[in-house]
DNA sequence: CATTTATTGTGTAAACTTTACGCAATATAA
DNA sequence: TTATATTGCGTAAAGTTTACACAATAAATG
């Protein structure tokens, strides 16, 4: 039985960037096939012997140039044996992250296209990519409640207001800036750089970063990252 | 690429059941190959054009002669190649849950042996079988907090105390019984019945159940379901 | 160059939730 | 009949979240 099976193993990625209150998907645009000339999502076979983190690193870097920044695996599509037309092909799709340094830096390789793409400007794409992405973006808002991966988003080094408007922006919710702050600086894992950023008028913020030693290190001693919100 | 590629694609499913203070995963005997006689996760190789899901509930029934409560796919595991040693093979786990009306009805289906085994004296399996127990227990663990999930552990019909004790022996903590109560019952997804049981000494308790239906209506009124723990 | 506008930084009181703990009610066991 | 086990309910203290106000410091404007 084993020897006759023939369902192929894909691994497809989701990668998000953020930058000036948009987030984004990057997509790469499919080069032979059935879908040729359309966009999808960065991803490919995996090869034999190849472990499946190691194919979607290849497959990101080959197909879009870039190293990404948190990766986690999603969820593996494989209940609908047709969702790919060319035969029986599961998917384990993975959850990435890039920050900003590495959003504009997408180098043509290998004559592949790559661009990100607003969040809320995604249309029809092929395969079950949307359902994907669907999955990918409700991980996100689940985990920015309680898991700090929203440093993963933003430069190393970030005014609070970026934070603060990563998470506005991403939950679609409004919620008091004062108590947010208060909130996230008592968790004790942000350090305060004596830096300051100047960006067209008002008072000029600190700059922060996030102490992810630190972080890991309250996370051994049964702390748990979690923010509530208002509104 | 594709033609040649010769990963495997494999199920396993992780079924914990829940009786008298233990927690139980269920394991079924090798009947073949270098393994033979000795204790696995039931599971097994993916049909072609069947999908994942009804992978995993063939399996069951074939191996155990069981019917789940609770599914949900937990994981797939393929980064380390050899993890089969009879070639490269990925598993997607799935982890399932069955109240006590399931715990004690195994039919040996086809010569096959299936058994529960107390979580705590589980020995070394083949594969990465350990490996596999070890993380679905982590989200056994995780989802007591933050989803209904031990009412499909328990009958349908329960006293209080069980849902207590049950959640006291799987996150081995101790907490007060009197706010456990209020809290759970705060939420007000339990219906309280009428009927009363009694065992051994102490007073006769209540029966409640877990009223899904409404659960769920309030799942979708942005409820969330969420119990934090003392001591 | 004084005033307006934008944005950051800090504080405090009220509402709500969690925690700690006492005791009456109702059964069986001795 | 008394001791023991277990259930059911209540209340005060501690902790957390929410709502809201105003001073500080810059650029933009006339």
């Amino acid at each position: 039985m084993s020897n006759t099976q023939k369902i192929k193993v894909a691994v497809d990625a989701i990668v998000f960037g953020y930058e000036s209150n948009q987030l984004f998907v990057l997509l790469i645009k499919q080069k032979y096939g059935k879908f040729k000339g359309q966009w999808v999502l960065p991803g490919g076979f995996v090869l034999n012997n190849e472990g499946l983190t190691n194919a979607v690193n290849r497959e990101l870097k080959e197909e879009a140039g870039i190293e990404v920044n948190y990766l986690e695996q999603l969820y593996t599509f494989g209940d609908d044996t047709k969702r790919d037309p060319r035969g029986h092909t599961i998917s384990v799709a993975y959850f990435a992250l890039v920050n900003p340094e590495n959003l504009n830096l997408i180098p043509d390789t290998d004559a592949s296209d790559a661009k990100w793409f607003p969040i809320d400007e995604i249309e029809k794409l092929p395969f079950d990519h949307n359902k994907i992405i669907d999955k990918a973006l409700e991980r996100l808002k689940a985990k920015l409640h309680y898991q700090p991966i929203g440093f993963d988003l933003l430069n190393k080094e970030f005014p609070f207001s970026d934070l603060e408007q990563l998470y506005m922006c991403i939950l679609e919710k409004k919620f008091d800036r004062r108590n947010f702050r208060k909130k996230i600086l008592s968790l004790g894992f942000l350090n305060e750089s004596n830096k300051i950023q100047k960006k067209g008028s008002g008072r000029p913020a600190k700059l922060f970063s996030f102490d992810r030693k630190n972080y890991k290190a309250m996370e051994k001693q049964r702390f748990h990252f979690e923010i509530k919100f208002v509104k």
